[in-house]
DNA sequence: CTGGTTCGGTGTATCGTTTTACTAAATCGA
DNA sequence: TCGATTTAGTAAAACGATACACCGAACCAG
């Protein structure tokens, strides 16, 4: 590897001019002089040693990305998305963690992080303490949180870019009422997370506006998917299992994410009854392998382009300008209709055939 | 942050001394000392600080990992598995550059990777023209390949670590010929890669042994899946489109991936064919969802994690001693049958219909 | 002619480690 | 008791860049 020495010995002036010209400052010098340098930089192949650089300046183009796990599609997506805006759009490199919602692991990458030398981390998180966050910015980092509110009224040092759960939960079953459903419910897995209780928020916000209240529920999986990917459509096949055998089950539910709505699917159909035949599914998050299943998911679609690369903008803007103060962003999720939500069957076989042909 | 000086100052001895701890030099000083140091150290809360130690040793504990898209399943499990490999097994953290198979990202990647001082990477590519890789070799990168052969024959700068493709494409075919199919495709996107060959080698080797060859054929997609990912399943749908039109069109399918096989199933449905019944279809890879599609994907499954505990110890490996040669490592695939295979229909409707009920 | 400005650069301390000498004190064998 | 070792630790020169402070020459106004 060639150092700036050596490009300042070929290009015949001091390194302090080819550290200038690295660095923009040109109008210090000669047309001709600048055209030497550059041309020396191009003859030896020189790039800059970017430790060196590190050192001196404190600054690295990287960025920490902190997932629970990058074989989950849905982060896989997102994660691609934020590398490729750091990348084009900032030329920052991204260094991926998967922490499998384990807090010493979180703590581990942060300290990690800080060594390196990277001081701007984007986190995908579940974890409810959120105390060794506020820790790791104490520290001097300067995060952006994906899908995962403010708690309310307390100023964050922390920034907030999420889709607005509590509207993707009330859009998926408004549409489930609207296509008639009365007993609807609302599958989850076990343990809390912010979105899962904004989602439901927003699921019995439209129950309640549509009279539904008594009749609906929130059904908990029996264990919490620890990573959020292979096991996710598990519990979503056992919770199948288990409400396939309840004869006042639900007609429509709707999947706290896509993952678990391909799981309903699998188990619904491994205990003999069709979707949407014999019960709707909607999801949320608009996986790319949602079209693809049988029958194909209607889902709530997340828009994570765009979410990508304000998160990535807000991290690299705070970094340049640390007076930038956190703030939150909220994206707009729309419905995407495929076939996986019908009208329900007439509930009781005696009520009069007109009114279902109405 | 706190430097050495900090940590020497504290414990009152030399930073040459802290340095020796830090370095595992322990034998050259009292007990007493040695506990000083390790308590100023926690006291400090002192992490050295990796672009010192770097600039001075050359090394960095950070591995590139390259992959055409991490948003494709396959690719975020594999690279989770490496991840977490380099993680927990040396300690190292994870570069990773999304390349969309596209040349010049990947060179600028490695460009990125020599400048941030790191020497180990791994790549996923199918990129036919190695050529940048040989020279990012000797430009000092230690690279180890995952799933890509070297070209036999010519020695290689590069360690690989791939599946038995060969047998992949065997495994599936045998399973289509067992189950009585006679006449079989290979389903494929269109360009060539090498696993992509391989797969079809050994697929058409079962299909001779069973004497079956001159009903075979290979269908390929209109156009080649650029990334990898969400394409993929999109030329699946569109080439069971249109052999679900002819009707000389082959019983089973084996594709090149799980997630065109995930494509095929749903281009089959909208054209009113099942699976197993009318055609039957094995996928390639084992991914998670795939037992959750309906039908449950037949798939010939690859050991990912092990492979990634493999490739990782080869580039650490080889990062610690340069005298090691590149190698080739070949891993066993295996079938897993779900329900997306059956027999198939007889042939001529004419047929005694004996033989079907038999 | 002279003092002040530009212009076009350069010298060098510094960032936080690692590591190769080097050394002062203690110990030892004869 | 003396020179040679060993023990326990330290001094200081790098590593490759950055950037502040400086400097000589040319120019210019009065």
């Amino acid at each position: 590897m060639r150092t700036i020495q050596d490009v300042a010995r070929h290009a015949g002036v001091s390194i302090s001019t080819i550290s200038n010209v690295l660095n923009g400052r040109t109008e210090r010098m000669r047309g001709e002089t600048l055209q030497r340098v550059q041309a020396a930089i191009a003859a030896l192949n020189y790039r800059p040693n970017r430790a060196a650089r590190q050192l001196k300046t404190g600054q690295t183009a990287m960025l920490g990305l902190l997932v629970p796990s990058i074989a989950n599609p849905m982060y896989g997506y997102i994660a691609r998305e934020i590398e490729t805006a750091a990348q084009e759009l900032y030329g920052h490199r991204v260094l991926l963690g998967n922490t499998y919602r384990n807090k010493a692991k979180e703590t581990g990458f942060f300290d990690d992080l800080l060594a390196h030398g990277v001081r701007g981390v984007i986190v995908i998180s579940s974890l409810v303490d959120e105390h060794h966050f506020e820790s790791a910015v104490a520290r001097g980092l300067v995060m952006v949180s994906y899908d995962r509110r403010a708690t309310p009224g307390a100023a964050s040092a922390i920034d907030h870019v999420s889709v607005d759960n509590f509207k993707a939960g009330k859009l998926a079953a408004e549409h489930l009422i609207a296509r008639g459903h009365q007993r609807i419910a609302f599958a989850t897995a076990a343990g809390q997370t912010m979105s899962r209780s904004e989602k439901i928020k927003g699921f019995f916000h439209a129950v309640e506006q549509a009279g539904l209240k008594r009749q609906t529920s929130v059904i908990e999986g029996e264990t919490d998917s620890e990573y959020g990917d292979s096991e996710m459509p598990d519990v979503g096949r056992k919770l199948a299992a288990r409400m396939a055998v309840d004869p006042k089950r639900p007609t429509g539910i709707v999947a706290v994410n896509d993952l678990m709505a391909f799981g309903l699917l699998a188990g619904f159909r491994e205990a003999g009854l069709t979707v949407p035949g014999d019960v709707s599914v909607v999801g949320i998050d608009g996986l790319f392998l949602s079209p693809f299943f049988n029958p194909g998911l209607t889902t709530v679609r997340v828009p994570v382009p765009e979410m990508a690369r304000t998160i990535v903008q807000r991290v690299i803007g705070r970094l340049a300008d640390p007076s930038i103060a956190p703030a939150e962003f909220l994206f707009e999720p729309d419905l995407v209709q495929r076939e996986s939500v019908a009208a329900p069957k007439p509930t009781k076989p005696s009520t009069s055939p007109t009114r279902t042909k109405s």
